[in-house]
Formats: C-alpha cells, structure tokens, sequence
DNA sequence: AGCCATGAAATAGATAATCTATATCATGAC
DNA sequence: GTCATGATATAGATTATCTATTTCATGGCT
C-alpha cells in the first residue's frame, strides 16, 4: 500500500528522484518500493533508461484507475482531520438556546473565532451514537451512565410578570395570585409547589386558580410579556426580559430544583480540541453570577 | 495505509476479532492499528463497549468515501496481476498470421490452454513502448537495439504457381519465365535477383516481363492461386497450398536472404511467464523443418 | 579527451512499522 | 463459580522501509 503512493509520485513527476524529494526519502528508496510493487503486480511499470524511466502501457492505464481513488482517500482524510478540527456540533433546548446562549454566542466566537459552531436547538434527547453531536446542553438531574455530565447551574424558578399585569391585579402578596392567570411550562410544572412553600393559599383555592399551558418555556415568557398572566421560569431563562424591564418578579420566591442545565458528551468519543475550548467557555459562562434586578420598585420578601 | 485496510476490515465485520481473522493478524494489531488511525485523523472511530465496537458517525462517512476508493484499488490490482498473467499480446504481419499461424495456433491452445491470446495481424511496426504489446513477429535483419529479437526461421523465397499454368506456359526452365507473368510482393521484390541468379535472360529480357505488384504476400499467393502468375514467396508462407497441391514449385531456385522472421520484444520490460511459454512454443514450432513437396511431378535442379 | 554532475540500480545495515505473546478486564453463558 | 469471549495494554520479535554507499552510463563543460 505504501508503494501506491510512491508510484503515484513517480508517475506524476516521472523521476524517482523528484519522487523522493516530493515523498521526503531518498531515490533508494523509491526504486525498491517501485520495484517492489512490480514483483507483486508481476508486471513492469517503468522502462528504465540510463537517468531516465518511462512509464509502461500497463502503468499508465493502471494508474488511471488508482490515481483517482488514492486521491479520494487522501482528501476525504484531510477533511476528516481539518472539518473535525475547528467544527463543534453543540445541541441545546431552544429555549435554552434562545434565551440564554444567543446573547451570549457573539462572546464565544469573539474569544475563539476559528470555532466553526454547529447549532442545534432541539428537546429531543441526543443519541451521540447515532448523531454527529460533540456536545450537547440538557436540562435533567445530571445521572445517566453513558454521559459526562457537567452542571453548569442548578435549576430554580422564580415567578415573572409585567408591571402592569402585577398593579393590575395587586400583586403585593403571593396570596393575591388567587386572582391572576397562571402559566405553566411543561419543563418546570412547579406552580403547585411554589404556591404551598410561599403562599398561604389552602389546596382547593390553588387548584382553583385558571392556568395557561405551554410546551416551551419561550412561548410561556412570551405570553407573560403580553400581559396574560404570571410565569413560573428559570431565571436564565429571563435575563433580558429582567434587563429591559419587560418583566418583573412581584415576589422573592424562588424554589430550588433537583434538575439542572449540564454540559453533556459521550463518555467514551474523545472530544476534539475545539469542542473542549467550548465546553470551557460554557462553564466559564455559567459560572456568571445570575443578577438581582434593581430596578424593580416593588417590595419583595426575604431572597433566596 | 495500511491502517485503512484494517479499518476497512473492521468496518465490515463490525469486529476487531473477525477483522484479524480476515487480515491473518491478530486482534491486538487489530487495535493497534485503528488506534493509530485515530490519532493520525484526530478523530475517534469506534465506542468500544466490553467485548464489543461500534462504529461513530465520522466512522460511517470517513468509510463511506474511501471504501469504494479502496475497492478500487484492489480491483484494478487484481486485473492488473490476473489478466497480466494469462494475457499474451502478440503481433505479426497479416500474410504470416493468415498463411503461418493460424494452422498452428490451434497446436498452441492446446499445448496451453489457460492461455489468452490477442492477436494483432498488422504490417505496422510495434512499437512496445506506445503500446501494449508482449510480443511480435517481425520481418527484417534482427537488428534494433531496443528489442530483444530471436530468430524463428531466415528468410528464402521459391516460385510458386498452379501446375495448369506451369504446363499452359511450359515452364521447363527458368528461361521460360520470360514468357510469363510476375507476381511481385512489396516484402519480397526480389524477381530480378532470382531471375539473375537462376535464368540466362539478359536484363533487357528480364526488364520487361510483365508484373503485377501487390502490398501483401497473402493477395500476391491468392493471386497465383487463381492461375494470374508466378509468385516469388517464402515457403513459410505457402504450407497450405503446396501440401494441397493448389500451388507447385516449377523451379528448385531459392534465393536465400539476409531478413528473417524474428520473435521480437523490447529489451527492457520483463516478459510474463504466460508470455514466455508463448515464445517458447514459437521458437519450437520454427523448428520444425520446411517439408520438400513431394507431389511435384515437375523436374526440379539441383535443390538449395 | 578528461572531468564532473546527474539519475538510475544494487546492496548492507540502521531504523521504524507491524505483529505476536501475554496479561488483564468485563461480560454472558452454563 | 467457572469458563469462553472480545476488547485493551505492553514488551519484545519480526518485517518493512529507509539510508548510506558503491557502481554505472550518459551528457555537459572545459
């Protein structure tokens, strides 16, 4: 196999000599390889003059044959080792992706600008056997065998809505939320919850209280910006909301969660250079402080 | 290279075991080698489970380009070794292939009968360089430098023509050729030498019997055959007629000459063995002695 | 005519690649 | 609990590949 390739340089600059400095050997060496590959053929290939050789009839169509597919080899190699270098394929919520990552992604490829990011903003679970992903973020309690997990933050939710919405209804109390519109994310289903740890409302009332449901936690911020309720949602999830002052938190609550948002990899596909860069600014990033909100002009409880 | 067969192998048996039973190697080579390949391209190529491999997406599509490049290369290796091996070239001028050849090549097959033989019947010189060609059968002096050239049979030629003709015209002494027709082939334009050498007709008389000239042997003995003439050719060429009595030698004059039929090849490219056993089986049948006709009912001098 | 550079072949020996042998591990079948 | 299986890791043996050197024939230059 060796020797195809010295007989693709020989062909190609008809010399061994030139063969052997394109190959970085010596012409010694180029005359056994072709030799070698003659034996084994059982056909000659070059006519050797004095400082000289000439192709054969049966070299030159042979090499018509081989010279295309050692070509093939050869390039799909090159682009393996180089697309695989700088590429990272990461796959994250969309809301995640969405809220959290898209304000920061500019940050990313600033500090590392040959990174050829490959975005896939998806709930399906990643299967890094059947899928050519290298990283991926998900939102779970962290446990599963055949994955590293890396926590980037534990989860909380904390209760987000406008201004208007919040003096419209009064909103001075947790207790007072008997008289909103509650509206619930499929991922953090928590409203129950986070009503018996911070308000005094008895069962039956909170059963009572009208809710909105929504599969993405996207659509659920986005209704609460337009005024139809109260949002239970992880604070990453609402940081330009917070910002801009679209929405506030009428209340301090914020309950605690087993899940988490965790950096996520094959435990046994080696990760390539670039995709270790990432995963380090992910980290690096998460471990941002999330901000309280000091615009807020409303009085809340004691915090976390 | 040799890590893509390996690769290769593991690819389609889905095991490092079974590809070692493939390659004759053992399954730590096996490993060794995909591990190699690994690291060259930077990239992982099998999860190893316990007691198992499967293969990763950049696997599937790095082997889905170079699989087909690498049958390729097989193939086009195999071709070269098999085909080479049985295939034999072989050149010669078409009044030999028609009138010398063809009666024995029956005798060839048979002696070796995995033999493929291409025949090319062509009055064009060989040029072994341009085309690709194991052997010829030339006509001429068994001097050039860039063959290896051994001679089959020097060359002769006697007079032949129909008996019919030889009586029409009496054709008791070469005298009396001046009273007929000369059938003259570019190949052998040797009348006025015969005629000089085995007559008493002075050259004016020589001058002008009548000729007719053709550009092979073949049309030149078809010819005489059809009662047009007298020929002048090799008896080499004339087996047939002379043993089916189509053709009489009404003369006992041959004229010896400086050309022979030679086995020709170039001096530089290593001949197969199928191509060595066809040269052989040549040089053999040159030796069978030019049978003497012995149905001639005319008188003949005294013989070469 | 003589000398030198050039590009090939041949060969001995050095170096690198490849392989085997062996030990180890985890799993599944019996 | 034992054994077979199929993988990994590693040391050392074997083979492939290469370098260094000598030789050869040719062509250019002086």
């Amino acid at each position: 196999m060796k020797s195809l390739l010295v007989f693709d340089a020989a062909m190609r600059s008809k010399s061994f000599s030139l063969a052997a400095d394109e190959l970085c050997v010596t012409p010694g060496a180029i005359g056994q390889q072709i030799h070698k590959l003659e034996e084994w053929l059982g056909v000659t290939l070059f006519i050797r003059h004095v400082r000289q050789i000439q192709p054969t009839e049966a070299a030159l169509s042979y090499w018509q044959k081989i010279q295309p597919a050692l070509e093939q080899i050869a390039d799909a190699s090159t682009r393996l080792k180089h697309s695989r270098g700088m590429a990272v394929l990461l796959s994250m919520p969309p809301s995640f992706a969405a809220k959290w990552f898209t304000r920061r992604m500019a940050n990313l490829l600033t500090r590392h600008p040959g990174i050829e990011l490959h975005l896939n903003a998806s709930s399906v679970i990643v299967d890094f056997e059947r899928e050519a992903v290298d990283l991926a973020i998900r939102y779970f309690n962290g446990r599963d065998t055949r994955l590293d997990a890396t926590l980037m933050f534990n989860d909380e939710v904390r209760v987000f809505c406008t201004l208007e919405y919040a003096e419209a209804r009064l909103l001075n109390t947790p207790d007072a939320l008997a008289g909103a519109s509650l509206l619930v994310t499929s991922v953090q289903p928590y409203w129950t919850q986070w009503l018996s740890r911070f308000s005094r409302l008895d069962a039956g009332t909170v059963a009572g209280i009208p809710r909105i449901h929504f599969d993405q936690a996207l659509m659920a911020i986005e209704a609460a910006k337009q005024g139809h309720g109260v949002v239970l949602a992880s604070p990453h999830l609402t940081e330009d909301e917070v910002s801009g002052q679209a929405l506030i938190e009428p209340f301090a609550g914020c309950l605690h969660l087993d899940n988490g948002y965790y950096i996520v990899q094959h435990n046994k596909i080696a990760l390539s250079p670039a995709a270790m860069l990432v995963k380090q600014w992910l980290i690096e990033e998460a471990g941002e402080k999330v901000p309280d909100n000091p615009g807020s002009s409303l009085h809340r409880a004691t915090s976390c």
